[in-house]
DNA sequence: ACAGATGTAG
């Protein structure tokens, strides 16, 4: 419903908008494409544009025109260019209407204001709302969710959660299912499962219910967070309350059950849904492709593409690389790549994901000439190396110690590759640590840090294990002190790198007290933490401390690796006696 | 609003 905004209103959400307005002027400071063209020819829209030049050069007749074509007429031309994500380029032409006096109207700046959402500049989106007071034009419901997409799509989750707050309680426009969705699907998608769950009930007692689109989205966050039984209870009342789910709602479910590798329940939603005439389509067939894949069946897998084919489904690239991939986990390249040509010979061209899975297949088995020989066919397809294909190898190629080439890759992926991540970050720092390249790997690592880019504990967990096996403990001791300072809480794999650090270094004191430390941190060990312990003390043969760890270990259901079984029988022979110290072994005598 | 590729402890 389109509503006019009183001035009261609008100061409402001023504070808000401020840094909005301050950047007012970036409205302004656009350049304008030049308006060229034939003029008189009659509009045949949908053949016509095809690409930018066409867009513009239809935009230069249409403003020629007597009469000037319709804004609705505008209005489309700029939505096909915002489907070929020509944003900017809408923002440019908008100001040439401006400038010909040619009068707007809501939706033309609704457009106007997704454009630069889409640009990731809701600052100037912002900027535009002055404008629409000046014009004497409403805002409306499409205004303020597209306003609140655009922060979301900014990681800007306060700031969108309070714009829809505002536009609540202070009545600025009644909220509609789509406002609703556009909330909730962004605090889904950021980890804010329980925050969506909240409104939708909020919908509930409200007057906007919620329909299938909602319950789905809430229901897709609860499995995407592997709360499986939340998220069939949450179905259930959905059905109850006269709401049916529909293939969306199944396919998160199914997705989520595949990936638990909860077959029998997959089986029983399969069931279901066909019993209500949902047929499954092409990503609920590729769902459950992929987790029999991830569980090593690939023949069932191909079963199961074998059958969606004579139910009249047809896989697509994403069923063909899920189940290329099935073969890289099993180090079966020569299948994989079997696959990857059957793609093609089906006139499916593999994309970049295509690539990814073969290369990083490739990489696991440390056959770096053939990965790097299809990182190099990726650009003669028109294709471009995402920031995953070059993690992954740049990962394979510091594991087999090709450091020359790792920096080669890594440094063309800087002068002209995407955007390096968190993930890239690691994997070099990583790959110079084991290396032995500290210098070079704390000399980025301090650049990074002084950046205060995103960062996560894993991060933060390879630079301690890399100080760590570098002889570097007290380093990794004060980086270790310093965590809680940047925010970040130590996880399993991070206590587990300090302890066997001390372990390293002779310190079991201190690699004890690490084991109650994190206990008391609410981080309990798992198997690998115990299993470095208990070598940590084997090695300085301390065996009678080795006693409570090994009671602990068996009371919490965990058992020896190969290697730790082997140590241990090795002590046994050189030193019986370690028997009677240990009652524990007796068991374990099978060794 | 449903599907695919990468990094950290042993």
């Amino acid at each position: 419903m389109a509503r006019g905004l009183s001035l009261r209103k609008y100061n409402a959400i001023i504070p808000l908008l401020s840094s909005a307005v301050r950047s007012y002027c970036l409205l302004h400071t656009h350049k304008s494409i030049s308006v060229k063209g034939k003029i008189g020819v009659p509009i045949n829209f949908d053949k016509e544009v095809k690409c930018l030049d066409d867009a513009v050069s239809l935009f230069n007749r249409m403003v020629r025109m007597k009469p000037i074509p319709s804004l609705p007429v505008f209005c489309k031309l700029f939505k096909t260019m915002l489907s070929m994500k020509h944003y900017s380029a809408v923002v440019s032409l908008f100001q040439e209407m401006r400038k010909l006096d040619i009068p707007i109207n809501d939706f033309v700046l609704n457009i106007l204001i997704n454009s630069y959402c889409l640009m990731h500049r809701s600052d100037c989106s912002f900027s535009l709302l002055p404008f629409y007071l000046k014009s004497g034009i409403p805002f409306n419901v499409v205004t303020f969710a597209t306003l609140i997409r655009g922060l979301f799509a900014e990681h800007n989750l306060n700031d969108a959660v309070e714009l829809f707050k505002k536009v609540v309680r202070e009545n600025i426009c009644e909220p509609n299912v789509v406002m609703y969705g556009t909330v909730m699907n962004g605090l889904s998608r950021r980890g804010h499962t329980q925050k969506a769950l909240s409104l939708l009930r909020l919908m509930e007692q409200g007057n906007t219910k919620p329909d299938v689109y909602e319950y789905s989205i809430v229901i897709d966050a609860l499995c995407k967070d592997g709360n499986l039984d939340a998220a069939i209870n949450l179905m259930n009342e959905m059905k109850q309350k006269g709401i049916p789910p529909d293939i969306v709602t199944y396919g998160s479910l199914i997705d989520g059950l595949c990936k638990l590798g909860q077959w029998e329940k997959v089986r029983t939603l399969f069931s279901e849904m066909v019993n209500l005439n949902i047929y499954p389509d092409v990503c609920i067939f590729t769902m459950v492709i992929d987790g029999l894949c991830k569980e090593g069946k690939v023949e069932a897998a191909e079963e199961v593409m074998e059958h969606m084919i004579k139910k009249g489904v047809e896989p697509n690239i994403i069923t063909y690389n899920v189940i290329m991939d099935g073969y890289c986990l099993r180090g079966q390249l020569d299948r994989a790549r079997r696959i990857f040509d059957i793609m093609i010979d089906k006139c499916i061209e593999p994309d970049i994901f295509s690539y990814s899975t073969l290369i990083n297949g490739y990489c696991k088995k440390k056959k770096l000439a053939k990965a790097m020989q299809l990182l190099g066919e990726i650009s003669q397809r028109g294709l471009k190396p995402s920031t995953v294909t070059y993690n992954t190898i740049l990962h394979g190629l510091f594991e087999v110690g090709r450091i020359g080439d790792a920096k080669g890759v890594y440094a063309e992926m800087l002068y002209a590759g995407p955007k390096p991540n968190i993930c890239t970050h690691s994997t070099v720092l990583d790959g110079y640590f084991r290396c032995g390249l500290v210098e070079e790997a704390m000399s980025l690592f301090n650049k990074l840090e002084r950046k205060r880019e995103n960062t996560n504990i894993a991060f933060y967990t390879v630079v301690l294990n890399g100080l760590c096996k570098n002889g570097k403990l007290d380093e990794a001791h004060s980086v270790f002190e310093k965590l809680s300072l940047i925010g970040l809480t130590p996880d399993v794999r991070t206590y587990t790198t300090m302890i066997t650090g001390f372990c390293l270094q002779g310190l079991l004191d201190e690699a004890k007290s690490m084991l109650r430390k994190m206990e008391d941190n609410g981080c309990p060990p798992n198997n690998v933490t115990y299993r470095v312990i208990l070598q940590g003390f084997l090695r300085c043969s301390k065996f009678s401390e080795m006693e409570t760890f090994m009671k602990e270990m068996a009371d919490r259901g965990f058992s020896f690796d190969a290697s730790t079984a082997e140590l241990l029988v090795n002590i046994v022979r050189e030193n019986p006696s370690v028997l009677d110290i240990i009652p524990e072994l007796h068991s374990k005598n099978k060794y």
